[in-house]
RNA sequence: UGGGGCGUGGCCAAGCGGUAAGGCACGGGAUUUUGGUUCCCGCAUGCGCAGGUUCGAAUCCUGCCGCCCCAGCCA
């Protein structure tokens, strides 16, 4: 992310390369933007045309814009809007001053529908919603022309300031673009340019009833900014005539009013095993209440997983790795659990806790005594230095880290086994307690004095090395581990079935009382761990319940111990 | 006989006429006081299929097959 020397290989930096090499841009500067629509949160899918537009604007030195394509006041909202700027602010993708609405333009875009119909080019149409629709034609078959398509200029101008003025009512009527009833593109016959929307604007109020349709307002709000690349998703790949149409004749009849013949390129949307992209489906996860909302940690969206843990390095070398290509593709989870793992490996603080406790009381040690162990922070670097565990003769450990019948190849504790606390000593399990119901409660070990972490003068080798957290001296926190949304790789693809039943429904599995050692009280809410042998974990900011502290997980470590065991 | 797009290993993805990059996943081994990390090694006689052109084809041509998108006054 940081070099200027980043081997970017896909089809739109090679084609970008070659127009600034071949200086078809004249004297301007590479020129992106990211234009949602402010009518729902972003998710990783969106991730990756914020990043690719100001990724390929800062590799050449250009510029990236944020334009929010608010053309529907129906849809639109400022919460939305407040929520992408964060969502791609934290992203890291830096628009400097070019904050743009399409609404800004609307103006212009006015005068443009104006010319165009000045030109003969544009038509007020008078069908009602289901005539057009019927005058289009069908897919196999070419559209009828409207009756209203040879209106004169004049009658067209006065009823379309008309329509400005607010004298008809929604659906009235219509401006038509006059291309081609009989073109095999059904988006190049006679498309709908204008609508009268009696409806309030989340920025112009009032004052507009009639509302750009986006394939005529997305083109020209481009070359109004100057945008060189206008990056889409693939589905847009039909629109392209008709965008360049509406730039083709911006520089025709309102040159002043534009900078740049942008060009469309289309790339292929991202999908994500094991989870859903489309908004239909994110929202019935929200309202249904699947899900605790739309920043619920196990979203696919830009607010969950922010709240999940992961962060933007890690989101940015995911889609750096998957790439970018114009065919249908869903990438893999896992590479995006490899991207946070390797990055968290290095940076995250290592600390202990014992997610679902079993108390060891150690026999042999003198009664009530404490013994203070030093512990890397991070294995391996020296600058994150050493904390201090206490360490006692009460102890917590994994409850699945003993098994009475232990199979060949399990290393941890069992009756008359050696294991190594990681940090202090080994210690020997000489009994398990059970209540009567035969649940074990308490396992007693001895400990080995010689076996003293970092001055072992025992000679003693010990496969398995766990970790625990000293009773007297535990912190209680709250742990949420998070899973899979789904069962099964592409419940997108299902459609027998509604969606909803492939929900994993161990996909949030609560721990309320979990002992973690004694550093935790000092971390910082918004910080990551590493909880020893367990994953890397995530400190809540926004905990919704209780005052103790909630950590996340965020993605499990790696269990080579859990592939052996299914064996 | 509507238009458009796409098909390279399990998942992504380079390649653009000179004899299949890379990542993840997966399998094996070494190191390891995290069954983590790290380090080696392995993993497409093959590029949707069938023909053709060529000394040579994933790359060019022809014909098939499969998947995706389009009939909003949504974006």
């Amino acid at each position: 992310m940081t070099g200027e020397t980043e081997a970017m290989t896909n089809f739109i930096y090679n084609m970008i390369k070659e127009d600034v090499e071949k200086g078809i841009l004249g004297d301007k500067c590479v020129h992106t933007r990211f234009p949602p629509e402010p009518n729902g949160y972003l998710h990783i899918g969106h991730a990756r045309a914020v990043l690719l537009n100001y990724e390929l604007a800062r590799i050449f030195n250009g510029k990236f814009n944020l334009r929010f394509d608010d053309t529907n006041p129906i849809k639109e909202e400022q919460e939305f809007v407040d929520s992408i700027m964060d969502d791609i602010r934290w992203l890291g993708a830096d628009w400097e001053d070019r904050l743009f609405f399409s609404s800004d333009y609307f103006e212009v875009k006015y005068e443009f529908a104006r010319r165009l119909i000045k030109a003969g080019r544009a038509y007020v149409c008078d069908l009602s919603q289901e005539e057009i629709r019927e005058y289009r034609g069908t897919l196999t078959e070419p559209g009828k022309e409207s009756p209203y398509r040879s209106r004169s200029v004049e009658e067209n101008l006065d009823l379309f300031e008309r329509m400005r003025k607010g004298e008809f009512p929604d659906g009235n009527r219509v401006l038509r673009a006059r291309i081609d009833m009989a073109s095999g593109n059904l988006n190049m016959r006679d498309p709908v340019i204008y609508r009268i929307l009696h409806a309030s604007h989340h920025r112009t109020g009032d004052k507009w009833c009639i509302y750009p349709m986006y394939d005529f307002d997305h083109p020209f709000s481009d070359a109004h900014e100057g945008i060189t690349h206008s990056l889409c998703s693939i589905e847009y790949t039909d629109h392209r005539p008709l965008y360049d149409w509406i730039v083709d004749n911006a520089l025709e009849l309102y040159p002043e009013a534009v900078k740049f013949h942008s060009r469309q390129t289309e790339f292929a949307r991202l999908n994500l095993t094991y989870t859903v992209m489309s908004k239909r489906k994110l929202r019935r996860l929200v309202e249904e209440s699947f899900v605790e909302g739309w920043d619920d940690p196990r979203m696919p969206t830009i607010a969950g997983m922010r709240r999940r843990g992961f962060t933007p390095a890690s989101i940015a070398d995911f889609q750096e790795r998957v790439g970018v290509s114009r065919a249908d593709s869903t990438a893999d989870l896992a590479l995006l659990e490899h991207c946070i793992r390797e990055e968290l490996e290095t940076t995250a603080p290592r600390l202990m806790a014992v997610l679902n406790p079993v108390k060891v009381v150690i026999t042999n040690w003198p009664e009530g005594e404490t013994e203070l162990t030093e512990m890397d922070n991070i294995p391996g670097d020296e600058s994150a230095s050493t904390r201090t565990v206490p360490f006692s003769g009460e102890l917590y450990i994994e409850r699945d880290d003993f098994m009475e019948d232990p199979p060949k190849k399990f290393f941890r504790l069992a009756p008359g086994r050696e294991v190594r606390l990681k940090g202090a000593y080994i210690i020997k399990c000489e009994a398990a307690i059970k209540d009567a119901e035969g649940n074990i409660t308490e396992l007693q070990c001895t400990y080995d004095p010689e076996t003293r972490s970092g001055a072992d003068t025992s000679g003693k080798k010990v496969k398995g090395v766990i970790h625990w957290v000293s009773v007297e001296h535990a912190a209680w926190i709250k742990v949420n581990l998070y899973d899979n949304l789904f069962t099964i790789e592409n419940p997108e693809e299902e459609r027998d079935i509604d969606f909803t039943d492939n929900i994993n429904p161990q996909s949030l599995v609560v721990c309320e009382n979990v002992p973690a050692e004694p550093a935790v009280a000092e971390a910082d809410p918004g910080s990551r761990f590493q909880f020893l042998r367990k994953g890397y974990f995530y400190y809540d900011p926004h905990p919704t319940s209780g005052e103790k502290p909630t950590f996340n997980r965020i993605v499990p470590l790696k269990d080579s111990w859990a592939k052996i065991k299914n064996k």
